[in-house]
DNA sequence: TAGTTTATTCATCATTTCTTCATCATTACC
DNA sequence: GGTAATGATGAAGAAATGATGAATAAACTA
């Protein structure tokens, strides 16, 4: 993680980062607005640690200048007690978090910890493999960024599949999580398969798709890397 | 948005009750832990402001059991100044933002804001996306600038599915949203389609809305691009 | 409280999806 | 190569799901 602490106050600029460094995060210093500015522009930081009280710089003014050139570092404002404007300012115009002064090194890390989560964690449900894509949330799927339709059957099914990636599932598997109760052992039916071939259908009109594969005698799988 | 406030201060519970229902939250009070914790069970909240100083519960516990019981509530926790410990464990537990006591309401509604925009991923209160535009101060949408005349029920349930824009919603997490409580299994009705079909209508008036989808046999969803 | 708006229920219709079935293709094994 | 087992496929009927209009109930408002 790329840390810019701008910071006017260098010996407290120098505390943090000596702190941060030992938790693994790469720091730059900006000592003064037009510094920090400039490191912005010229560097892509993960956060911008920003005391709003710099000498020739309005910090919004800063973040709000960053947004535009298209930075993505979070920004965490650092503020004197009490300033409430500043903070609630600061918010308003997409900072991510702000730490009162003074503070304990500890609680920063834990904020900025705490964004990172929020930051990074968003699509951990979803699941690339290649040139697929499936969006649990949105019950999506894409292949090569088209839109699969799927029905409802047919995407628990590829789900199932793909959650289980590299692994035989057999039709019986299949059905008891799919449909939710159990197989009656003389019942013999060829709906699963079925299934599959629309899937498989609908997969290819966008592109091949030989990692949905039939496994003779057992089941089906899928087989997608990274 | 549904908001349970968790404050033993009873004047101040109301406090901040009667503010954010000027800025159209739902409130909803609890003056101890354990009624906290029978609310959040039952009640789908957006958001829970959390006093850690309650006297009969421990406040990091109650995240804790919420969390593990389900519950996608953020937290925003409410400590007495320079608690530092107690702020380091509720953001690590989970909390989505802290704030200290004493607070201005202002601030503590620019916090909600804030956690909000991270939440639904929307960068400013109103939003716009495309000819599409809703304005949650006013409550009021309009569509390629003429005003699209809807009843609460049914922004309500149009606000939630485009906070939620490409995420499949279940009739029961509509239900239960926007209604503020559980739905029965057993219950059955079709109330929710006969909503979207007459917010359709009403949007239908204005220019096509085929951003409003039928998911069969999972929900509804609204697919907005920016 | 009467009048108006909004919310919910209900019956019916339209559409999509699921499942079955008959037939065809492929593979494995002798 | 022949045969049996297994899977793929297209088409069609059955079942599930959603859309809709209208009636009724509930909630507001003046």
């Amino acid at each position: 993680m790329n840390v810019l602490i701008v910071e006017d106050e260098k010996s407290l600029a120098r505390e943090i980062a000596s702190f941060l460094k030992k938790e693994n995060f790469l720091c730059d210093l900006a000592f003064t607005g037009i510094e920090a500015s400039e490191k912005i522009a010229v560097n892509l930081y993960d956060f911008v640690l920003l005391d709003l009280g710099l000498p020739d710089y309005n910090g919004l003014d800063l973040i709000r200048e960053a947004k535009k050139a298209g930075s993505e570092a979070s920004f965490i404002i650092i503020t004197a007690r009490g300033a409430v404007e500043d903070k609630v300012k600061g918010l308003d115009l997409g900072a991510d978090d702000y730490i009162a002064k003074p503070f304990a090194l500890i609680e920063l890390f834990s904020r900025i910890n705490a964004v990172a989560r929020r930051k990074f964690q968003i699509t951990s449900q979803d699941i690339v493999l290649g040139d697929f894509l499936m969006e649990v949330q949105s019950r999506t799927v894409t292949c090569r960024g088209d839109i699969v339709d799927l029905t409802k059957k047919e995407y628990d099914l590829l789900q199932y599949l793909v959650f289980n990636n590299k692994k035989v599932l057999t039709r019986q598997q299949l059905y008891e999580h799919i449909w939710g109760n159990i197989l009656d052992d003389q019942y013999d039916s060829n709906f699963i398969d079925v299934h599959i071939k629309n899937v498989r259908k609908k997969l290819n009109i966008h592109a091949p798709a030989p990692w949905l594969e039939t496994v003779r005698g057992v089941g089906y799988r899928v087989v997608l890397d990274n």
